[in-house]
DNA sequence: TAGGATGCGTGCAACGTTAAACTGAGGTGT
DNA sequence: ACACCTCAGTTTAACGTTGCACGCATCCTA
């Protein structure tokens, strides 16, 4: 172990410079590349750089430079797999430009919320990738903070902002069409939220509507049912309010793969048979899909082409923060398990 | 939407002294608290913070007071839920103290493990949290850098370095007994990592072993199968593993809740049922087992108390560089649900 | 009423880095 | 022989904060 009194006094660029015998730009540019430098005064200063064990204070060069070499990842819940596989796919797709992430966890809050808007501490992080899920769309639009922004998952349609996400209602009338298609009659929808102003949900509920329409299905309110989150107890508990009505659907569209798994927990608990007596599909495609009993069929969203697409036009609106907003659609496939 | 050519020149803290009539001192003084400012002073300042909408420079900030107010978390992979759910125990307890929350995804790659260990950027992160997986345990001992450092999860008995993990040896033991209790005689154990030195998996078939003997059961090698990592696939690759090979254990132990549902999946998928024929235990306590099929009996580590320890170790020693390495372990508890 | 404490504010320097301007030695072209 | 360029390095001045030492009223106490 290091003794602990050894209180290395934080070789700085300058203990550097004077072993080495040259100046702290010497140093910096042998660093950064950005100067040349003969052949050997580089390899003294790299000498001196590990006999020192010297590492760069980035905050001093964040300050100067301009650049915090951090962006965030905002989101409801990282406990939640959806995100906890993005942000996983984010991180390595950061690391090879040489970001770090740091993550926030908003929990939908509004206060958390409004902070990730403001550009959460200035100077601290280049840009923000955003997954909202309560602030209403006109925050976005007369947001004063200029730090880079990214939204994920969201359809903004006034689209004042860059973005990133699947087709909702495409995924949804695709996972209701598939519903229909095996044989399903009573469909049952769960997740929706009330809640007006934009988010995903209200995108679903279309989406399975027009899916019902272009299949000559009449929309059952009844079977509509709402959840505040969308966690594996929301979809257990959903469910096991449709059955305790006395509603019994042959199929349930699930507005994520965690609601589907709550929904089947209770479908089994009762004795229902999945996918025989009500079939289930789910969105989002998260790995625990592909172990579940019964295994998961479900909206696959390109969750890769999601964390590269989303830091692309984050990087790019850092590089021009001037030009146009862009709403990108990433694609989405439906996964065929056994659930459904 | 906000002019993208309305680059906000970076309002600093000398125009809001400006505005406010005031040094920059002051309005330091009034941010930070740390000395006194009369009322009427204070609110000019504030009018002037939130006519600028004047945010602090975090980097400069940093530079001065050598705090980043940013602490990292090395774990292999965010996406096993695991982690997940600790990372997102870790940031809320991190923001109690005003600290944000870094992720490093490691991936077991030891040049990332190195780079956690060598403190990572210095100057931007105050302290490490790190969850590591291939390093091995002499790299400890004589890491140069002093960023205080927390192990979670691991335990290494020469000491040097703070750590909080559970009695993994003691854990292990309880979930076998239990399986004993209840009428195993050909009780498996997935997880088992052949390398030396460390890592928690060696203790935890130490555990597994203890309990066979105090029970005065026989040890049957042939009955451990090791996995590379803790995955579901794992999981489910090692079950099939053993049952192509002919061995039909009645119960299995599994080195992580993870592994368990993946095994779980291969027994339904070869038509044995869970728990009758055999019966299956995890260690984790992740969400996903109160909801799989069946629910997940499992040793239920702390969570909350792991982050919230790992971070007060980690802040007293970012207090106190020089005090004596604390070793905490953490309580856990046996959850019977209905797979084993 | 002198002498010290206290309250509130200011100016200066520094944190560790890098961009920009500068220096000087040597080479090149006319 | 002179102007001009290039190369490899140095010097200087910030980047935006905050800690420290100080200044100057005002208030208390003997």
């Amino acid at each position: 172990m290091l003794d602990p009194s050894t209180q290395r006094p934080a070789v700085g660029i300058r203990d550097v410079a004077a072993l080495a015998r040259v100046s702290p730009t010497t140093v910096s540019n042998v660093l950064s590349g950005n100067r040349r430098v003969s052949a050997a005064t580089r390899e003294r200063v790299h000498w001196a750089i590990d006999q020192l064990g010297y590492r760069p204070n980035l905050s001093a060069r964040n300050l100067r430079v301009r650049r915090a070499g951090l962006i965030a990842v905002a989101v409801p819940e990282i406990g939640v797999p959806y995100f906890a596989e993005l942000i996983g796919h984010v991180v390595q797709a950061a690391r090879e430009r040489d970001y770090t992430v740091l993550i926030d966890q908003t929990e939908g809050r509004l206060e958390a919320e409004r902070f990730v808007l403001s550009g959460m501490n200035p100077g601290m992080v280049d840009g923000i990738l955003f997954s909202p899920l309560g602030i209403e769309r006109v925050e976005y639009e007369n947001r004063r903070d200029s730090t880079p922004l990214v939204l994920l998952g969201e359809r903004i349609s006034g689209g004042g902002v860059d973005h990133v996400a699947i087709d909702n209602v495409a995924a949804a009338a695709d996972a209701t069409r598939y519903l229909i298609e095996r044989g399903g009659r009573r469909i049952a929808a769960i997740g929706h939220q009330e809640r007006e102003g934009g988010g995903t949900a209200p995108q679903r509920t279309r989406g399975y509507r027009q899916a019902l329409d272009a299949a000559g299905m009449s929309y059952d309110p009844g079977l509509v049912v709402p959840t505040s989150k969308y966690h594996r107890r929301d979809g257990a508990l959903a469910m096991a309010a449709l059955l305790d009505r006395g509603t019994r659907p042959d199929a349930v569209f699930c507005y994520s793969d965690l609601v589907a798994l709550g929904a089947i927990h209770t479908l089994r608990e009762r004795g229902l048979r999945v996918p025989e007596d009500v079939a289930v599909i789910g969105i989002d495609d998260i790995d625990e899909g592909r172990y579940s009993t019964p295994t998961l069929t479900t909206i696959t969203p390109d969750k890769v082409a999601i964390a590269r697409t989303a830091l692309e036009l984050l990087f790019d609106r850092i590089a021009d923060g001037s030009r146009e907003p862009r709403q990108i659609v990433v694609p989405h496939s439906l996964t065929v398990r056994r659930s459904a």
